[in-house]
DNA sequence: TCGAATTTTCAGTAAAATCTGAAAATCCTA
DNA sequence: TAGGATTTTCAGATTTTACTGAAAATTCGA
C-alpha cells in the first residue's frame, strides 16, 4: 500500500469506527486528517481533503477544539486559521476520557443518586429490587468515575508501568 | 419520588445515555426496563410498557441476546417467550466489554496493522510521521485489548479490590 | 396433520442526525 | 474606518438510522 492510499484508509476507518462510538464521522475524520498531516491545515484544506461544506468544517473543528484534541495554530504570515491535532495518544486518550467523563459519567451519577432517593414502604419487594438494582449501577459507575479520575492525573509511563505489573 | 416515576426515569436516562455511546435508544430502554422488573416479561408487555411496535421489541430483545444482557426464560404453563436481564452489574459490564472488544477494538487492531505495512522511501519524513503516528495509535489499541482481556476473565471481588491497591 | 398462537421478517415510513450554502458577522490591513 | 478576507450561523435539504405493521414463517397442542 502505498502512503496516499493508507492515509485515505486511515481516515475512511477512523470514522467509521467513530460512528459506533456515538462520535461523528465528519469530526473522526478531519481529526484523522489533522492526525496524519505533517503540518497544520487550513479550513480550505480540509474542505477540499474531505469534500466537505465550509459550514461543516467550521462546526466539526470548533468540537475538536472543544475536546482538547486539536489546536489553533498561528502560522507566520497567513491570516487565515491553521489547526493541527495533538499527536501524542496518550494525551489524546486522556482529553477524550476528560470530556466523556464529564459529559456523560457525572450527569449520570447525578441521575443514579436521585433515583436513590426512592420513596415507599422499605420492606415492599419491589421497591428494594429498585434501590438494589439503581445501588448497584451507582456504585459501579462511581467506581469507573474514580478510576477516570486516575487517569487523567496519570503519567503515560506511570500508568502503563503499574497496568502491566497489575495484570502479572 | 413514587416507584413508578423513578422506573419510568430510569428507562429514560438509560436510554438517553446510551444514544450517547452508540447503542440504540430502544433497546437501552428494553434493557432498563428489565433490569427494574421483578419477573420476566413477553413481548406484549414490553410493546404496552414502552409503546413499541411488535417488530421493533423483536429485533431489539434478539440483539440484548446476543450480547449477552438478557436471557430467554421458560414460564410454566406459558406458551409464549420471557425475558429477563442479568442484574448483576459486573457481570453486564463485562458482556459489554466482551462484545465491544470483539465487534470494535478486534477490527480495529486489524487495520491499524495492516496500516503499519505501507510501503516507501524509509527515510520520507512523510513517511516516518505517518508510521509513527499509526504505530503508536496500535500499540495503544493493542494493550486496550489485553486490559479488556484482563477484566474479562476478572472475578469482581479481585478486580475492584487489586484496582484499588494500585490507585492507592 | 390442522390450525390457532406466536414469532420473525422486511418494505415502506417516520424520525433523528448531519450537512450545505449563502447571508451575516467579524476581523484585519491599508 | 472602509472594504476585502475570513469565520460563523442556521434554515432548509439531505442522509442515515430506526420503527411500524402486516404478511409470512414457525411452533405446538389437540
Amino acid at each position: 500500500m502505498k502512503l496516499e492510499e493508507a492515509r485515505q484508509q486511515f481516515i475512511q476507518s477512523w470514522g467509521a469506527f467513530a460512528t459506533q462510538w456515538g462520535i461523528n464521522k465528519t469530526m473522526a475524520q478531519i481529526h484523522a486528517l489533522l492526525l496524519v498531516s505533517t503540518r497544520p491545515m487550513s479550513h480550505d484544506e480540509m474542505m477540499e481533503a474531505l469534500q466537505l461544506s465550509r459550514g461543516n468544517v467550521n462546526m466539526n473543528i470548533r468540537e475538536l477544539v472543544n475536546w482538547g484534541l486539536v489546536q489553533r495554530v498561528v502560522v507566520a504570515g497567513e491570516r487565515r486559521e491553521f489547526f493541527s491535532a495533538e499527536k501524542d495518544i496518550w494525551k489524546v486518550a486522556r482529553a477524550i476520557v476528560k470530556e466523556r467523563k464529564k459529559r456523560e459519567l457525572e450527569p449520570m451519577l447525578q441521575v443514579l443518586e436521585e433515583l436513590q432517593r426512592v420513596e415507599g414502604d422499605k420492606k415492599d419487594p419491589e421497591l428494594k429490587a429498585f434501590t438494589e438494582t439503581v445501588g448497584s449501577i451507582g456504585k459501579f459507575a462511581k467506581q469507573a468515575d474514580r478510576s477516570m479520575e486516575v487517569i487523567m492525573k496519570a503519567d503515560e509511563s506511570w500508568f502503563w508501568g503499574s497496568l502491566v505489573k497489575w495484570f502479572k
